[in-house]
RNA sequence: GCUCCCUUCGUCUAGCGGUUAGGACGUCGCCCUCUCACGGCGAAAACAGCGGUUCGAUUCCGCUAGGGAGCACCA
């Protein structure tokens, strides 16, 4: 019987949850899922000056509407501080850590020292063996790691290889600070190991401060995790992810119309590939899902792909199941209130009725309730402008004389109507589409649409006749 | 500057010593067609450079170049 997978995913609130660390928490949570773990949610709130609630809440909100959940109780770390005071406490009482009395000026003299002398060590440990009747008085110390001297910290890391660090590069950190507080590195130590986490899967970013954290393990006896650094998202050029990129919150992706099971298979393939298969359901991710087959270079975001991919997904649903998320999405768009004001039996059934075409031309939710907008159209048809240069006296005069023919059509269908078309366009030996495209532009306001004849039949009989009428001149 | 990581079509990637270097997105043709899409068919498009190792390197090693991450009493 091997021990229970447990993963974490470790945000902290002082943002919305980003690209990256939505990606960071899928494959936390794809692991935990295939081997029947779990993964835990811990809250990293320790910088008390930029953490806060609506940040809390909209990491929360974002993996909700991702369908990432979570095991347990979220953990909040600032909570268990004394926690970390009382490890910072028995290491120093081991004597694997010391009290520290340097000051800022002097942190910061070592600091341009080591710069000048090309060393990485910063801090020169100057307190390691020093008593502390050598401090100045009322000085608050720092406790530091007694970190070692020689020899090497290495770590096996599942996605980077062993990865190996001089001793003599890496200087003694802070656990602890003047003030009382656990630092990050130590925090992290002391929770990962009381949670119980097995494996911790996060940004290439923390691969440094595995090197660091092996060492407070180390010196508390503990076993390190199994650890994984992924590459990090960059942006479209290649540079670091920015505002200007797509480092926008999973609420952007929402508000652009991006559907949930879209994103999570974007972002499964972002550094990650399982041969050739490109679309994975969610049960297909989480059998598939290897940390050995996450590649080892950053990726660069491409919103044509996942564009694409939100194509499929939509394509893919089920009519009723759009209807949803087009009602869902509402509250987030920009026009959301108007279209939702619309909103009622028959505009909802219409909506139904004309998913199938509707779906097949939406690469997002915002295309969709574009497309979809002739549903929810005032009479008369406000026109885009491609649409108003259709209109011309000829295709007018052809309106006006084909809405009579069509007020003939009394079964009223998409075949019926379709029948009625092309029977007039012979007659007057057109081709369907030279009265196709006015009379969609008549029916829509708009160059593209859905089929024609799939528009007719939804918008039902009177509706048409009318707007026919409205833009017809005999 | 220092420590560490990375490098296959424009992008995401497959490849794990011998392949016509494969797929997907995007791009460009053609077909389908009432528009736009969808779908189908096809095309252009890559092993960063230089040295080794080897009978043979995209694949192993080294160097160079180019990217990236980190370098706090932030997380």
């Amino acid at each position: 019987m091997t021990a229970p997978i447990v993963t974490r995913f470790a945000p902290s609130p002082t943002g919305f949850l980003h690209i990256g660390g939505a990606r960071t928490a899928l494959f936390n949570w794809l692991y935990a899922r295939k081997f029947g773990g779990k993964m835990l949610l811990r809250i990293e709130d320790t910088d008390r000056e930029r953490s806060t609630e609506p940040a809390i809440a909209a990491i929360l909100d974002g993996l909700k509407w991702l369908g990432i959940d979570w095991d347990g109780d979220t953990v909040f770390q600032f909570a268990r501080a004394d926690r970390h005071r009382e490890v910072a406490e028995q290491l120093l009482a081991a004597g694997k850590a010391y009290h520290c009395y340097a000051t800022a000026d002097e942190l910061r003299e070592m600091r341009e020292k080591a710069r000048a002398e090309g060393k990485s060590k910063l801090y020169d440990g100057r307190w390691r063996d020093r008593a502390a009747t050598a401090a100045e008085a009322g000085m608050k110390p720092t406790i530091r790691l007694k970190a070692p001297l020689t020899g090497e910290t290495v770590i096996d890391d599942q996605v980077q290889g062993r990865v190996v660090w001089q001793n003599e590069n890496l200087d003694d950190l802070v656990l602890l600070r003047g003030d009382g507080n656990p630092t990050y590195m130590l925090a992290v130590v002391v929770d990962d190991h009381d949670m119980g986490v097995t494996h911790v899967i996060r940004g290439d970013d923390h691969l440094i401060n595995a090197a660091r954290q092996k060492q407070i393990y180390d010196a508390l006896g503990w076993e390190l995790p199994s650890m994984s650094h992924i590459p990090l998202i960059h942006g479209p050029d290649g540079s670091k992810l920015s505002k200007r990129h797509g480092a926008l919150g999973v609420d952007a992706y929402r508000a652009m119309g991006y559907v949930p099971a879209a994103l999570r298979n974007y972002l499964v393939r972002l550094g990650w590939s399982h041969g050739d298969q490109e679309i994975f359901s969610t049960e297909e991710m989480i059998a598939a899902f290897d940390l050995s087959a996450i590649g080892r270079s950053a990726a660069r975001f491409d919103f044509a792909k996942l564009e694409n991919l939100n194509g499929h997904y939509i394509r893919h649903s089920d009519d009723q199941a759009l209807v949803t998320m087009f009602e869902d999405v509402l509250s987030y768009v920009s026009n959301g209130a108007a279209v939702k004001a619309k909103l009622n039996d028959v505009t909802r059934a219409q909506l139904l009725q004309a998913m199938p075409g509707l779906k097949e031309r939406a690469k997002t939710l915002i295309e969709l309730i574009d497309n979809a907008s002739f549903i929810f159209a005032d009479r008369p048809l406000a026109m885009e402008p491609k649409a108003t240069a259709v209109l011309t006296p000829e295709t007018r005069a052809l309106i006006g004389k084909l809405q009579p023919v069509l007020a003939k059509v009394t079964d009223w269908s998409a075949a019926t109507t379709e029948a009625a078309m092309r029977t007039f366009a012979e007659a007057n030996g057109l081709k369907l589409g030279a009265i196709a495209q006015p009379l969609r532009v008549a029916l829509t306001g708009k160059t593209t649409s859905p089929g024609i004849f799939d528009v007719l039949a939804v918008l039902g009989r009177d509706e048409c006749l009318a707007r026919l009428a409205d833009q017809a001149s005999v």
